[in-house]
RNA sequence: GCCUCGGUGGCGGAAUUGGUAGACGCGCUGGAUUCAAAAUCCAGUUCUCGCAAGAGAGUGGGGGUUCGAUUCCCCCCCGAGGUACCA
């Protein structure tokens, strides 16, 4: 019987899903595994062939602990709320309820077909009300809490009141903006709008002011990436950095713990480095510079504040409060235009150009060492949103400060002589200081220690803790997304609803367009937003990292309407064992999921301190897009089939770089010449094509293709068409087969073919003359060996998420046993168990066809037996001075001397002894001999 | 710019602890089968020179450590991801 993927997989599905075979329970005394993928943010394109990398690979693992018995726990969801849906309805008028409805089926039957066992009876989906309740719930719960730092960890705000009302704000130590102290008196005193500021000062969920990407001509706030220098991607129009008050997560409290945690999960070191890069915790000095001529003082951290006597100047950020105030009115139009000049420009735009821009304010600040006069200059490289906002520039002893005082002709004043030091360059913290007074002939460290206590003892400022890491964001001027669990009363005072109050659910409206000034559509449904006894409800929503931070855990209790989860379902699911998805989550996601982990943990809601024990990063799968075809107004390279509820957003992140020139003037993009030569590059088929553009159509062609229109047009590959030729078993392996897991490779169809023959033997190992056949005859030494040693390696690849040496080794054995003609049943029902996690439908077949009762993905996972991989004989490299000459076989239990001798006596090696002297011989048992000569 | 990862045949990749570089597959070349093609099967395939035996070179570039380096160290080039409102 021919192999035919398609019925068998069919019936299978059909089968597995009427038989619930891949349903969890909570209750079971195996032991629990969790395996986790990043759940997808169903986009109007459909699943391509790149988001099931991970899917497959999880998959594969978690088909594989259920073999070696274990209970668990697969499922998967979806990130519904976001900017494209939202996108797409302003676009269409289609409801993003609807769209998002509509590509959520389509990816659930793109998945099925894939043959994952998930278990969708738990399925989550974060625009679900029955579960953004539950975001809206901790959300609520951050903003009634805040992080006391003696008891290192979340507190009810009640117990800071309390603390307030007998002993003011003196003793508390506390994650806070509240700068200024105050007496239990003072306190009572206070009316009840400064005692609500004071609160939000505390409070993990908080607001304030914070900047958006501001477009006057569009009438929004837009995404950063929606942003190219200064300019709005769609019309071209300018932007600014816009202040409006923001929801704001006091990550920052958990910063020390964010850190030191990191040690206690198996991740990958790179990962690790990043988060603690993110987190950027640097021990320096706060110090303040009293500026000439008036009150004001500037306040700068720096984490070297052993080189003070070599500032010479000092830079303020743009957005910096003070700018205004000190900028003279000789320097005042110099100001102005490099106000303008940055307000346009983002972090990035900032931070990866490299030429030295900058302002004089006019202004004179007092260096409290030297006693002498320096400038201040605001420039882009000071971030507002790191350290101050300010900072005191040495010249000497930093980079950017030294190109900076360069172009400008500032002083530079030598304060470490790094002469012992070689090689060290400006970053590093070594060196003999001089030029500075009292701390000449110290080492750096040695002064930093100095200069914090003198700073200290003088009264202008304290050693200091700083992090890169910054407050979460949280606000969104968005529909799509869960309502803030907020509302106002008369006063303006910020109230967070009731559990019994919620789900606040998102109000149905047909006008998804931004609001007067920016706000969310939300504000102008005028019924929903006022309420009684003048209260009001925000109307910003929360952005799609809410909803992504704490998923994980409602599938262990899904449905469950009266908590997140039941303790009895966290108790027993503990945490995530595995977690798989995309290194563009790397941080981001992982940071605030932690974030609310630790706040859950600190609320005694969940038993561990970490959510995520061990992650994988899949890496991408490139040139995805086999026929696409150019879209001018988009500039977008797009599938026909799917141009009715193309969304764009995939399709961008697609990594095939095709140059295009957008001409903002008409709104309208087009090949470049090298868009051209780049695409030719990618596709040689379209070699000698000439490019053309129709005006009738919005599209663009090769001329060459005109003709045949409907095989010229692109197309994304979509995993279903290969399914439909391959199979999903063939496709699952192809996946796995192109390279590691955590590795970017591109996809290439034609490949496919090797495995797909490879399916066709191991499938025709079982069939002779078309009979399916087995034989029960024992199996010979040569057999148990090929079957052993692919056990062994097949099971040391899986727990090494190896999975494409997997396939090697699969299409190994299937060749070897071919070539022994070996149909025996004690050779073909171990492998069939072992390929089930890989190819979980051709197994379920075979397994019925060998007679086996149940299902193969309840079979009991086989294990090696070192004694029939044993070597009699092992054949060892010989090297002269390290260039292998010869081969030779020894016996694997030869001694050392006498392979040395043996060794010698080659021919092959004789030769290159002649007239040379052996100077020594390197015998690695098991591996390799060495011969040195001279 | 900064942080992280990566660079191995024509292509995807393998080499798990410093020990035979190129497993496995695609492609390509030759052969069998076929009226022919597809499919299938067999053999070969890092590059250079050579009929061959063999020799030389070789894991982005340059340098170093070592008996021995794709693997460890230093410098440089190139690519990818992230850079806080894409998800």
């Amino acid at each position: 019987m021919e192999y035919q993927p398609r019925p068998i997989e069919q019936k299978w599905q059909k089968h597995w899903e009427e038989n619930d075979t891949y349903k969890v329970s909570n209750d079971s005394n195996r032991p629990k595994y969790y395996v986790l993928d990043m759940f997808p943010y169903p986009s109007g394109a459909g699943l391509h062939v790149g988001h099931p990398l991970g899917y497959i690979a999880s998959d594969i693992y978690s088909r594989y602990k259920r073999l070696k018995g274990f209970n668990v726990l697969h499922p998967m969801g979806f990130d519904a709320f976001g900017l494209p849906a939202e996108q797409y309805a302003i676009d269409t008028g289609i409801r993003p309820a609807v769209s998002t409805d509509k590509n959520i089926v389509r990816y659930k039957e793109q998945m099925s077909n894939l043959g994952f066992s998930f278990d969708w009876s738990r399925e989550v989906k974060t625009c679900d009300p029955n579960y953004y309740k539950w975001t809206q719930w901790i959300f609520t719960q951050l903003f009634a809490h805040y992080y006391d730092q003696a008891a290192d960890k979340a507190l009810p705000i009640e117990d800071l009141v309390a603390t307030f009302e007998q002993e003011g704000n003196a003793n508390v130590k506390a994650a806070t903006t509240q700068t200024e102290a105050f007496s239990a008196a003072a306190w009572n005193a206070m009316s009840e709008k400064e005692q609500r500021d004071v609160l939000m000062n505390y409070r993990l969920a908080y607001r304030e002011i914070g900047y958006v990407n501001w477009c006057e001509e569009l009438g929004t706030v837009l995404a950063n990436d929606q942003v190219k220098d200064g300019i709005s991607e769609r019309g071209g129009h300018p932007v600014v950095q816009k202040a409006m008050p923001q929801w704001n997560l006091r990550i920052t409290a958990y910063a020390d713990r964010l850190l030191y945690d990191l040690e206690t999960i198996e991740w990958s070191n790179a990962l690790k480095t990043m988060q603690s890069n993110w987190i950027g915790r640097s021990t320096g000095a706060q110090m303040f510079f009293n500026v000439e001529g008036n009150d004001d003082q500037i306040e700068i951290y720096t984490t070297r504040p052993d080189t003070i006597f070599g500032a010479t100047y000092m830079v303020l950020a743009p957005e910096h409060e003070l700018v205004a105030k000190l900028t003279t009115a000789e320097q005042q139009k110099d100001i102005d235009d490099y106000l303008a000049y940055s307000q346009a420009r983002s972090e990035i735009d900032r931070m990866s150009d490299k030429q030295v821009t900058g302002a004089f304010t006019g202004a004179y600040a007092i260096n409290p060492f030297t006693g002498k006069k320096v400038p201040i200059w605001i420039a882009e490289y000071v971030l507002i949103s790191y350290g101050t906002g300010a900072i005191m520039a040495v010249p000497s002893d930093d980079e950017r400060d030294q190109r900076f005082a360069e172009k400008f002709g500032l002083e530079i004043i030598p304060v470490v002589d790094k002469s012992d030091y070689p090689g060290a360059t400006l970053d590093d913290k070594v060196g003999e200081i001089i030029n500075s007074d009292f701390l000449n002939g110290m080492e750096v460290k040695e002064a930093i220690v100095e200069m914090n206590k003198r700073v200290e003892e003088m009264g202008i400022g304290k050693a200091k803790v700083n992090y890169k890491l910054r407050d979460a964001g949280f606000s969104r001027q968005r529909y799509w997304g869960e309502p803030f669990p907020i509302v106002y009363d008369k006063n303006g005072f910020a109230e967070a609803l009731p559990l019994d109050q919620l789900p606040l659910e998102l109000p149905e409206t047909e006008d998804f367009k931004p609001g007067k000034g920016g706000k969310s559509p939300l504000s102008r449904l005028d019924a929903w937003v006022t309420l009684e006894n003048g209260y009001t409800r925000e109307t910003d929503t929360m952005p799609a990292v809410a909803g992504s931070s704490w998923y994980y855990l409602r599938y262990m209790d899904p449905n469950n309407p009266a908590a997140f989860a039941s303790q009895e379902s966290v108790n027993y699911w503990q945490d995530v064992d595995l977690y798989v998805g995309g290194a563009e989550h790397a941080v981001a996601h992982l940071m605030y999921a932690r974030f609310w982990h630790k706040f859950l943990y600190d609320k005694g809601l969940v038993p561990t301190n970490e959510p995520f024990k061990k992650l994988i990063n899949q890496g991408m799968i490139q040139g995805v897009i086999e026929f696409a075809y150019y879209q001018k107004s988009t500039g977008q390279f797009i599938s026909e089939e799917l141009i009715a509820d193309y969304e764009g957003e995939d399709i961008a992140q697609m990594p095939v770089h095709i140059d295009f020139v957008t001409d903002y003037g008409s709104d309208k993009s087009y090949l470049s010449e090298e868009g051209i030569e780049q695409f030719k590059n990618w596709r040689p088929e379209y070699k000698n094509a000439e490019f053309v553009t129709t005006e009738d159509s919005d599209r663009f062609y090769t001329k060459s293709e005109v003709g045949k229109m409907s095989k010229s047009k692109f197309n994304v590959i979509n995993p279903d068409l290969v399914i439909e030729e391959h199979g999903a078993d063939v496709f699952r392996m192809y996946e796995m087969f192109l390279g590691p897991i955590e590795a970017s490779k591109p996809w290439d169809t034609q490949g496919i073919t090797g495995v797909s023959k490879f399916m066709r033997r191991f499938w025709n190992l079982f069939f002779t003359n078309e009979q399916f056949t087995i034989s029960e005859e024992a199996a010979n030494k040569a057999e148990l060996k090929v079957l052993h040693a692919t056990i062994k390696k097949v099971t040391e690849d899986i727990e090494r998420f190896s999975f494409n040496t997997c396939v090697s080794a699969f299409m190994e054995v299937s060749n070897d046993l071919r070539k022994m003609k070996c149909n025996k049943r004690s050779v073909l029902e171990p492998l069939t168990i072992l390929l089930a996690p890989f190819a979980p439908y051709v197994t379920e077949e075979l397994w019925q066809l060998l007679g086996k009762e149940g299902s193969v993905h309840h079979a009991s996972y086989p294990t090696h037996d070192e004694s029939y991989l044993k070597e009699d004989e092992i054949e060892y490299p010989i090297s002269i001075n390290g260039k292998k000459r010869a081969t030779a076989m020894f016996p694997s239990d030869a001694s050392k001397e006498d392979i040395e001798k043996a060794a010698l006596e080659i021919e092959g090696i004789q030769k290159w002894l002649e007239g040379k002297t052996v100077r020594k011989i390197i015998v690695v048992p098991k591996r390799m001999v060495n011969v040195v000569i001279g």
